[in-house]
DNA sequence: ATAGGATCTATAGTCCCTATAGAGTCAAGG
DNA sequence: CCTTGACTCTATAGGGACTATAGATCCTAT
């Protein structure tokens, strides 16, 4: 059964225009045509659609899903690199996880330090001006996590 | 004391190209000049870029930046919001947790699945080809956080 | 015949930088 | 004094993953 890219859309809940961008992005193949030119996908593109938008929650970057794509449409070599790429995620997620328990801990200290008075009684504003006593900043510095 | 772009760079640890982007994009006020047309920053300069780099690694985008920076410059207002600004990061930044701990729950299960096999007995693609059977994805999109 | 909705292409904008090109400035060494 | 090399200047383009806009075309229902 062939549908239109708006019934594609409503089928995957992605976007009508992120799905041309896939296509031209290489990720999803040009589908056939209608005569009036629109696009007609079949079970095989909803099938690949969804493989991409599963990468996508798992965090995957588009270049990494088209090395996937490419290894699934040409299965004559390994695929032990593919634990490999898993274990790359788990532990970059790893890090982000970790980065932002440190810094909630820093935000929840800055809260309520506001009493609501005018700027210059602002703990919060007096605690932003601060780097030398924030400990989460000490240690993302040291962390390289600052823009580079 | 005053310093030029590189020295304030250095003691800051933002890039020089950030420095002068950040001041066209107005949150750096645009600074003294030397005879040679090069930038010299005093030490308010140097807090304020502080400040900004702090508010930065507190997860806040540039236009939350210079809202605090306005309110900083005109100290005549309450600063009551400033308090809602933070709280509205706490609970982002705990929305960001709770997807990355569910996140690696999944990739953790996805770890291992591949064998080294070909293609046809990859249980990592496998898995990444139904949405169906994958809790995780069932969760996040009934959360509408799949790509907009 | 026409109104509306869906689709088409092409292009520009978003955010927060990062990279590049080509020119000017300045201090030290030969 | 001249040159070398490090630093700085401006302006512009690129990147990633979309999102928004404009203007044209197609299709269906009234």
């Amino acid at each position: 059964m062939k549908v239109k890219i708006g019934e594609l859309a409503r089928m995957t809940g992605c976007q009508v225009v992120t799905i041309r961008y896939y296509e031209k992005e290489g990720l999803l193949k040009a589908p056939e045509r209608t005569e009036g030119n629109y696009r007609l996908y079949g079970d095989d593109a909803i099938a690949r659609l969804q493989f991409i938008l599963h990468c996508r929650q798992h965090g995957m970057n588009l270049s990494e899903i088209r090395d996937l794509l490419t290894f699934s449409d040409n299965p004559t070599v390994s695929c032990d690199w593919i634990n490999t790429l898993i274990k790359k995620h788990i532990m970059d997620v790893d890090r982000q996880i970790n980065d932002l328990l440190h810094l909630k801990e820093h935000l929840k200290s800055l809260y309520d330090k506001c009493d609501g008075g005018k700027k210059s009684e602002c703990g919060i504003l007096k605690s932003l001006n601060s780097f030398e006593n924030c400990t989460y900043c000490q240690k993302m510095k040291r962390k390289k996590s600052l823009p580079q």
